[in-house]
DNA sequence: AAAAACTACGCAATCGATGCCGGCATCGAT
DNA sequence: ATCGATGCCGGCATCGATTGCGTAGTTTTT
């Protein structure tokens, strides 16, 4: 009877777990050594000799022995593997700066791990919970556009967790930040409005927390001052679920163009931007309405109406915003300085 | 000497190795109990008193105790991840299939690694050891266009791994798998494009092994067929990286368009249609080559020149394959049949 | 009243890999 | 010949959590 129990009892398993891989004892007593000598010689301790190491490496191969991540992440207290939070991956910008994030993470033995947040406070709570219950080794976050409490955050960080902050900042957090000179980039596209002739141009901003936002209307405002333009407060809008809900973007253009339109738009992120054109062509099709935004977007050049854009060099903060963090990760002291990045982006004129 | 060194070594790990949660065992001795008391009270066990069990559960959730999922993976030899082989994260088909492989994955307790290939055959190879070696539960792929020996995927399916493909995949395994119905698709975008007025179709395909390749070739030559149009090889073109390479789209398209132009082209995928959309765009602006393809971009609508558009329920797709993955992992016996899904696409006719 | 049963918990092995010790040869030096 | 120094390797504890088995002490059964 208790045979027989403990046969149900394995074939109840679920069968995954019945294939098992080659261990460093299977090793031992095939070749009739200790745990220990294979595993030294296994990574080439130098208290091995090198005969004994051949034939352990020489089996290891045959049999195809993998060593247990999972077995070396809990004696190791790490799993090198990081974590990032973004709002979307659909998002170009945020694909291609994982793009960035992987390619320094892969090539420093790290792996990745991504959350998508939605743009939606209580996702970020849940994913960055579960990220930390996975004993990630540090964070990489942009943070979601309805995030105002940041407590989540805050406690991980004084438990010891390594993060660090790339495009959508938490300037109140003392640690590595990469962003790219939104104030510089928002100058700049408002003042080739200017430059074409526009006199009213509305800003369409993402939700008032981010630090991105307050940047990007600094920006605006100080091209609109240079220029002798009043600041027209009822000419800013902003969108605080970021663009998640389509109504938010489409009802705050319309509230610009259907009294007294404005001659352009300077919209401050990707998912706004296009957000703001698709409203446009659907309610001032001959408006004549000059669009500029931030937009890492493929696809900008074929759209209709056009958009001049500005574009961040995501993949470049996702790879210094990784090497940041791996050197907290990696550093054998505490780190009492910590460094704010900031990377130019380029303005893309088009259209009419 | 030697309190010194430990003490040197100590200073010389990392940092982030100087946190230490709460452990079962600090638990156990906080309240002077042993670690399988405190276990089994954690996990509601029966044969724990309730108030022993009220104790332990206030004090664990005082000390905000997590339990360590490392150290549960080794003893349990799984993770509660899948992981995801897809060729980029950027592309809306992806992104959305990922949201609809999340929402199952977290609602039953799993974690999602994302892996991209780029449609590098190169890399899908090294991120699916990576994975492997990372102690996944299953493996959910979309294969990348590059991909022609699939000996990586069949030795660990071999091994006993759960495999589940969707949109592009291995026919030649035996496992689960979720595709759209590309036949039908592509008979309905060509039908579309004929009922249009259109004689000469060419046809911009993926590379020739993906299975959608010869299912959505196969949709455009019944739909000639039916209407009696002869296939000319000469109007289908491949694309082996899968529009990887920009050029490789560009000349491809400036083929048809060069010599004796058709009068629409039916394009198989998403980065194909958008590459094929900037040549005409570029070379043919004022062509009147009527454009259908598979995309799944939301900025379709906005496009110039426009696009009819096939498209495919890639939530939907995510989300059956993950059940099927997770039903795999979690099956008490062996599966010995295996299902094909076809879920259907909507056609979204644009344009002139 | 003796036996059986049950309650409530502790001990120790386990998962895979590592690393500190300690031990046994062998060799050279005194 | 004896001692110390190596070289080479095995034993054992460890990381955190789970679990089969054992066992006091109490209750129920006969």
């Amino acid at each position: 009877m208790y045979i027989f129990s403990k046969f149900i009892l394995k074939l109840f398993k679920p069968l995954s777990l019945m294939f098992k891989p080659t261990t460093i004892k299977d090793i031992a007593k095939a070749l009739n050594l200790s745990t220990s000598t294979v595993s030294r010689a296994l990574r080439g301790g130098y208290e091995i000799s090198e005969e004994t190491k051949k034939i352990v490496l020489d089996y290891a191969e045959k049999v195809n022995f993998k060593r247990n991540p999972i077995a070396l992440s809990l004696k190791e207290r790490r799993s090198y593997s990081i974590g990032v939070i973004v709002c979307e991956v659909a998002n170009q910008f945020f694909s291609q700066a994982i793009d960035g994030i992987e390619s320094v993470a892969y090539s420093k033995g790290y792996h990745v791990i991504i959350s998508q947040t939605h743009d939606s406070y209580d996702r970020e709570v849940i994913n960055v919970e579960h990220l930390a219950n996975r004993s990630i080794d540090g964070l990489l976050v942009s943070l979601s556009a309805e995030t105002k409490d940041y407590s989540h955050l805050e406690k991980l960080h004084e438990q010891g967790l390594p993060i660090v902050f790339f495009d959508r900042v938490l300037n109140s957090m003392n640690t590595h930040k990469v962003s790219s000179n939104n104030v510089k980039g928002a100058f700049e596209a408002t003042e080739f409005l200017i430059k074409k002739g526009c006199k009213r141009i509305a800003h369409l901003a993402n939700a008032s927390q981010l630090s991105i936002t307050a940047e990007r209307q600094k920006g605006y405002e100080e091209a609109l001052k240079k220029h002798n333009i009043p600041v027209d407060d009822k000419l800013i809008k902003y969108c605080k679920h970021g663009g998640r809900d389509k109504m938010e973007v489409e009802i705050a253009v319309r509230e610009f163009i259907d009294h007294d339109p404005p001659d352009a738009i300077f919209v401050a992120s990707d998912r706004l931007s296009t957000g703001c054109l698709s409203t446009l062509k659907k309610y001032a099709t001959n408006s004549n309405i000059l669009v500029a935004g931030f937009s890492n977007s493929e696809l900008v050049e074929l759209l209709n109406p056009s958009l001049s854009y500005i574009r961040q060099p995501a993949f470049e903060m996702g790879k210094k915003a990784t090497e940041m963090l791996i050197n907290i990760i990696e550093s054998k002291y505490p780190i009492e300085e910590f460094e704010s990045i900031m990377l130019d982006t380029t303005l893309h004129p088009n259209g009419a």
